[in-house]
DNA sequence: GCGCGACTAGGCGGG
DNA sequence: CTAGTCGCGC
């Protein structure tokens, strides 16, 4: 049989395709054509196999990545709603639909109720703070941060708060995390709250309660497919492993050199230990690369090799060596961003390439800001991945928050904030809502229960006692979210976010007159455009479905693709994973950036951390297709403070004969002056005892037949060198401008190193 | 209980 | 630098 969907594949991808049944590793290289192998094994599994596409289930490592792989296996069998019924998504949301499918027995075993919410990061420091606090510590002392990840650590190894206590604690730190572990665990049980662990943990619960419900999944999952494997923790693998026990077809693919989640638990050895897990597994190498040119390639290679943590396998290609790389020195981070948005500017308008087609790579967030700056003051549009989300600004989160407390009235962070963030919530305080929360306590009543319990005391249990202005805010609160419950089973969702806003006076929380505040009600209404998609749904159904959406959005889901031909993509490093752009800049490639300095210090006792530092280096290479571009910088500010930089040592394993260098050499009249020159002035100031002016000597000087670079003409060759006084007046040969004359001093030219 | 200015501590990554 | 907390006066 002929089959159409394994055309175009060579020969291990399309063995990755049909090899069956069992276990199947592929070791993936970047560009070795994963997805197409992914996408054309379900094709193949329903068209050829005829499997039922409802029995197959395929974990991705982003939304958006599901949602594009159904798209092309539809296109791929060509009968659009031919994977309706396939389990395709994240590992979280595949939990929390586990969790969903039976709320009997999550009640039951889990004792979860149905309208649970997901918290998010802050909810769940707000938790660990108030666990933190109800221990009799202080948050200051014990940062609810390092908590929080010590608590996912232990979530990750499916560890109770009682089995933590009794085999984890060795010191009087571990006896702190056990016990803020032990009532953050108790506060979100009794918040009906989940967290992104909990998503994970849970259904292994659930499984161990009700070996029923595993077996269900057993049966139906004839196939279960896992990507991006090498980043899968303790958790997803028992989960995977205890779906695929009965009809053992699990297939996963990933490169174990691409592995950067250590620090959110995920364990390599899940990749590197699968033929121990499943002996009979098959194991196939994806090793060409199909995507970068073989300069791109031999780069990654040559990087990647220093690691000691990995399978030993060389990359290869048949493509083009392509353009050398650039290695690009810059003074600071201010230039670094001109130097990229200049650059940017010509690709677009001398040679044609589209926004779109261009990725600025950084290792922290907080580095898009530099870059941003310089964007706004040019003609070219950009978008930021990550950074602040759209669901996380403060007036979004207020009004989504109060639609949680709606659908959950037990949830507890929501309602704190509700009364910090909403007028209505006026005349709440600390000592108001401790009476609150210990009447909830101690009567096991959710919060808006206590509200309303303060008008109408409870015949059995009495209600909380509150004074004068206290008293008449809690009564009306319980009455608006008591009546706003009420009619979310009856109410279109937007209709409901209305009477949200208007009942609880949110807009007058805005003065009008100032164009920010404005700005910020914007987002408030565009948060309700956005509920327009879901009014169809049932109301009793829309607003579960809604928040359960947002919940799970990550950054790279919210990647924005309406106007994504115009704009440029700033992306960090670990979220560009899985990406690819014809043009990359991978910026801020320095020591304490690029390794961070966390890993650098943490090297003597766990190299490893340096290791996934490489990683993401390599992640970052391996992105761009055609052109990839490194800088770094002689100084950057950090926290208000500039320190000198010094270049990466993942630069040192960069093959040199596909690189051309062009270091930072910056003449008088540019400010912020880079590497040598700025060495220079600074020894004059401290032997001197202030500032001196430059000595003419150190003038940069040229000479004909040097190559240099001019931020607008780029590249060129100087061929006339004229003295004059203290300067000199060059004549050079602009590779795409033609001839120039400038004068040194003024020109801001740096010199190219090395070219090839 | 609220709103403001002063202060300090964090210092990365994300479903 | 920036966000979050503290402590003051109202």
């Amino acid at each position: 049989m002929q089959s159409t969907v394994l055309d175009g594949l060579n020969p291990e991808q399309a063995q990755a395709v049909i090899q069956m049944p069992g276990p199947v590793l592929v070791v993936a290289g970047p560009g070795s054509g994963k997805t197409r192998v992914l996408t054309s094994r379900i094709a193949y599994l329903i068209e050829e196999r005829h499997v039922p596409a409802d029995r197959i289930l395929a974990v991705t490592f982003t939304n958006k990545a599901a949602r594009e792989m159904r798209e092309r296996v539809d296109r791929q069998i060509g009968r659009s709603g031919a994977t309706s019924g396939l389990w395709m998504g994240t590992f979280h949301s595949m939990g929390v639909r586990m969790l969903r499918s039976d709320p009997g027995a999550v009640a039951q075993h889990l004792g979860i109720l149905p309208n649970f919410v997901i918290y998010d990061d802050t909810d769940q420091q707000a938790a660990v703070k108030a666990a933190i606090i109800a221990i009799g510590q202080d948050p200051k002392r014990i940062p609810p941060r390092r908590m929080l990840s010590r608590i996912s650590a232990a979530k990750s190894l499916l560890l109770t708060p009682a089995e933590y206590a009794q085999t984890e604690v060795k010191t009087y730190d571990d006896e702190i995390v056990a016990r803020v572990y032990d009532g953050y665990d108790a506060y979100l049980r009794r918040a009906n709250a989940v967290d992104f662990d909990d998503l994970l943990a849970l259904p292994i619960r659930l499984f161990d309660a009700a070996p029923n419900v595993l077996e269900r999944y057993q049966d139906r999952f004839e196939h279960i497919l896992v990507d991006e494997y090498q980043d899968t923790n303790r958790v997803q693998y028992v989960l995977v492993s205890n779906l695929a026990a009965k009809h053992r077809n699990l297939f996963v693919v990933g490169d174990p050199d691409q592995s950067i989640y250590a620090w959110r638990q995920a364990d390599i050895r899940n990749i590197l230990d699968f033929g121990n897990d499943f002996p009979d597994a098959v194991r196939i190498d994806l090793e060409v690369n199909y995507r970068s040119t073989a300069r791109i390639v031999a780069a990654a290679d040559r990087v990647i090799r220093e690691n000691t943590q990995r399978i030993d396998r060389k990359l290869r290609t048949d493509n083009d060596d392509g353009e050398p790389i650039i290695l690009r020195e810059l003074a600071d981070q201010d230039h670094e961003a001109s130097f990229i948005v200049s650059e940017i500017r010509r690709f677009i308008q001398r040679e044609g390439v589209r926004p779109r087609d261009i990725a600025i790579m950084y290792r922290t967030t907080a580095q898009s800001r530099a870059i941003e700056q310089a964007f706004r003051t040019s003609d070219v549009r950009y978008r930021i991945v990550g950074g602040l989300r759209f669901y996380d600004r403060a007036e979004v989160k207020d009004v989504l928050t109060a639609l949680r407390l709606i659908y959950n009235p037990s949830d507890q962070i929501a309602f704190e904030r509700v009364v910090d963030h909403f007028p209505i919530g006026r005349g709440l305080g600390p000592k108001a809502l401790d009476a609150l929360n210990d009447w909830r306590r101690a009567n096991q009543r959710s919060v808006v229960e206590a509200l309303v319990a303060v008008e109408t005391p409870d015949a059995v249990d009495g209600g909380p006692i509150l004074g004068g202005a206290a008293r008449n805010a809690a009564i009306k609160l319980g009455q608006v979210f008591s009546s706003l419950a009420a009619e979310s089973r009856r109410l279109p969702i937007v209709e409901l976010f209305d009477r949200l806003l208007d009942e609880t006076g949110y807009q007058s929380a805005f003065n009008q007159e100032s164009e920010e505040e404005l700005n910020r009600w914007a987002n408030v209404l565009e948060l309700r455009s956005d509920l327009v998609r879901f009014n169809d749904l049932p109301p009793a159904t829309a607003l579960p479905t809604y928040l359960e959406q947002v919940a799970l959005i990550s950054d790279v889901d919210a990647l924005n693709d309406e106007d994504k031909d115009n704009t440029v993509t700033l992306i960090t490093l670990h979220s560009a994973k899985g990406l690819e752009f014809p043009i990359v800049f991978v910026t801020g490639v320095e020591e304490g950036l690029l390794p961070i300095s966390r890993a650098i210090e943490a090297e003597h006792d766990d190299p490893n951390q340096v290791e996934e530092e490489r990683r993401l280096f390599y992640v970052g290479i391996t992105r761009a297709k055609r052109l990839l571009i490194i800088t770094h910088t002689g100084h950057r500010m950090t926290y208000g403070r500039t320190e000198d930089r010094v270049p990466s040592r993942f630069l040192a394993s960069l093959p040199m004969e596909h690189v051309k260098t062009i270091s930072a050499r910056s003449p008088l009249g540019r400010s912020g002056g880079a590497g040598l020159l700025d060495k220079a002035r600074q020894a004059a100031i401290t032997e001197r005892g202030g500032f001196q002016p430059m000595p003419a000597a150190s003038l940069p000087t040229y000479e004909t037949g040097q190559r240099v670079f001019h931020p607008q003409f780029g590249e060129g060759l100087v061929t006339e060198v004229v003295a004059r006084h203290n300067d000199q007046e060059l004549g050079i040969d602009f590779v795409r401008h033609g001839k120039k004359r400038l004068l040194a001093s003024f020109a801001r030219l740096d010199t190219v190193e090395a070219a090839s």
